[in-house]
RNA sequence: GCGCCCGUAGCUCAGUCGGAUAGAGCACCAGAUUCCUAAUCUGGGGGUCGCAGGUUCGAAUCCUGCCGGGCGCGCCA
């Protein structure tokens, strides 16, 4: 609708030449929008206010120029120059029955963009590490993340999901020597588990369930034999060594790879419990084994960004707007983590990714300026990644902040949030903030099934229209969607036309969202809606005697849960036809 | 110390590219059901947009400084 608004203002600018030569630079498009207030019409634009100081006239004389040369449109009742030179468009309850009209044609596609070919987006999520189960943080990232591939995906935009599988370095040792002591430990040896270790409960499961092949059982004097005490850094270095000497190379990498799998397998059924899938999980390790990072290290190298000093290898990231250099190759001539990334970012780019969407926590922001400079050394645009920050969760129960602590595994999984508030509410509350607000995750709202969850208030709006359908059978009544069509005309209720006008706002909240990657737009719009829903339902009967009324009331009714069903598809929420 | 994010109603938060009288929900108060699901609706009170300057036709929004909160600053992963 906003584009037929804007159509108008266009080809009223082109026969103001004068005019147009100052806003070359301007979409016209953006100087529309939906006004707050009514009375000031559907759409207002500011354009006579942003022309006014370089065409040198006053604003209101600008739009009343401008209103003069807009041409009669079947679309709009009444045009109006009002307050310090806005130009208030009011259209025609034609405009409006036509786009209920276009929501029942495009049914489940009504708010989607046609699909374009660039850019092409890599949308990486989630990426924690696979040394354990997700916690509630991770929930957040996971929810965000689908929730914005599928607002890009909406906007016609080509987008692949992918998740890093950190599967290389200390940790995946760390994990495998953890796994190991729990074995031993169910084979008759026990010794005080290490600080530094991996201590949830689910690494006693996967000790279980793993095929040790022929390792050996050694007693706890052997194990324990000659270990450093005190610094339980050195202590889990120490037990790895001897974990290696025990079970060979092979048979340590044996545990390692299955421990590794255990867990990325349950992290991913998790997720798809959860809704959220993933094109592909990219092995860190591939990096190393495919020669990548070797790769990205020679662009470095040979674009000059790279130098030695102490003995180390050198990214020159303060060119790049860094704070320090960064280190890649350590003095012991170990990659470092941070070579890892850029290589991992120069292979997205090179396999054909024109812009890369890192959705991260907010713990990684020193992250950006670092990768974004490596692209840029290695002849990418630093503007090529974003990098979407999302904040940290805080869980609340009774009134009572839940304590969390990554260390001893005390943590609230994000299987146990789902089990506990249902994946809706989850998926909902999760994208109801701005991703850099932290999160108040507040869990007697999320699970309470009354008038102060909002999840429900949405879904009980499409619940109820699924119940007046039902009704309509019951009575043994028909809806001719045919008649409906032929008299919006008489839908003239100013609830009606409240309703009319907010369905119409979709396809705006979709592209806004999009563009943002901000679903709470789209949380807020729906709410919005099943709001103006309610309102309706409460003020009048649909299923009435009058026929033509029946049916045009039941066009928007129709049409209002294809919008609700469809902006719920794109948070990953149910649109339940009975609560 | 440096960097990033945040500060809007009692609470939790929206607020698009600077736009007209700053909005929701919860909580609080008062009401609505012979009728399609009351998990609903209607009305009401409640604001120094952290503070101080600046930019301009116009600032919650942009700039500078300050105050308060969170996070990050390794040849860790």
């Amino acid at each position: 609708m906003k584009s037929v608004v804007a159509q108008l203002l266009e080809s009223a600018l082109a026969k103001l030449p004068e005019l147009a030569d100052l806003i070359a630079d301007i979409a016209i498009e953006s100087t529309v929008e939906r006004t707050r207030d009514s009375s000031h019409g559907d759409f207002a634009s500011n354009i006579a206010m942003r022309l006014a100081k370089p065409a040198r006239k006053s604003p209101r004389d600008v739009a009343a120029s401008i209103v003069k040369q807009l041409s009669d449109s079947d679309q709009v009742d009444k045009v109006e120059v009002a307050g310090p030179g806005f130009i208030n468009f009011h259209l025609s309850a034609a405009a409006f029955q036509q786009e209920l009209r276009t929501i029942l044609d495009q049914g489940i596609c009504y708010g989607r963009q046609p699909a374009r070919e660039r850019p092409r987006i890599l949308l990486e999520f989630v990426s924690a590490n696979p040394t354990g189960p997700l916690h509630v943080g991770h929930g957040r990232l996971a929810a965000f993340g689908a929730t914005v591939g599928n607002l890009l995906e909406a906007a016609g935009y080509t987008v692949e999901r992918e998740y890093y599988v950190n599967d290389a370095g200390r940790q995946m040792d760390i994990l495998g020597v953890s796994v190991w002591l729990r074995w031993l430990e169910s084979q008759g040896t026990t010794i005080p588990f290490p600080e530094a270790g991996y201590r949830g409960d689910y690494v006693r499961d996967i000790a279980g369930d793993i095929d040790t092949g022929d390792a050996t059982v050694i007693s706890a004097e052997e194990l324990t034999d000659g270990l450093p005490e005190g610094d339980m850094e050195a202590l889990i270095e120490a037990l790895i060594a001897r974990a290696i000497e025990t079970l060979g190379p092979d048979g340590f990498d044996r545990i390692r790879q299955q421990s590794l799998e255990s867990i990325r397998a349950d992290i991913e059924d998790d997720l798809a419990e959860f809704g959220v899938t993933f094109d592909r999980w990219y092995s860190e390790q591939s990096l190393t084994t495919e020669g990548r990072i070797d790769a990205a290290l020679a662009a470095l190298e040979k674009s000059g960004n790279v130098y030695e000093r102490d003995g180390a290898i050198w990214f020159r990231a303060t060119d790049f707007g860094d704070e320090k250099d960064r280190v890649v190759i350590r003095a012991n001539g170990k990659k470092t983590y941070f070579a890892s990334d850029i290589a991992y970012h120069f292979d997205k780019r090179q396999r054909g990714f024109d812009l890369l969407i890192d959705i991260l926590g907010a713990d990684h922001h020193g992250y950006v300026t670092r990768v974004g400079g490596g692209l840029a050394a290695m002849g990418y645009a630093a503007d090529d990644l974003i990098v979407d920050l999302v904040q940290f969760v805080a869980l609340y129960r009774d009134g009572e902040k839940v304590a969390m602590t990554t260390r001893g595994g005390k943590f609230i999984t994000l299987r146990q949030l789902r089990n506990e508030v249902g994946n809706d509410a989850a998926r909902f509350f999760y994208v109801s903030r701005s991703n850099d607000q932290h999160l108040d995750f507040d869990l007697d709202i999320a699970k309470s099934e009354s008038n102060d969850n909002p999840v429900y208030y949405i879904q009980y709006a499409h619940a109820r229209i699924a119940s007046v359908f039902r009704q309509l059978e019951e009575r043994s009544l028909e809806w001719n969607d045919t008649s409906g069509c032929d008299n919006l005309s008489l839908l003239v209720e100013p609830q009606e036309k409240k309703l009319l006008t907010t369905l119409s706002r979709y396809p705006e909240v979709i592209e806004l969202s999009a563009n943002n990657r901000a679903p709470q737009h789209l949380v807020h719009y729906l709410r919005d809606l099943a709001n103006d829903f309610h309102t309706y339902y409460n003020a009048h009967v649909f299923i009435v005697d009058d026929d033509k009324l029946r049916d045009a009331r039941l066009v928007l009714v129709t049409a209002t849960r294809i919008v609700i069903a469809n902006g719920l598809a794109i948070l990953g929420v149910s649109a339940p036809e009975t609560m």
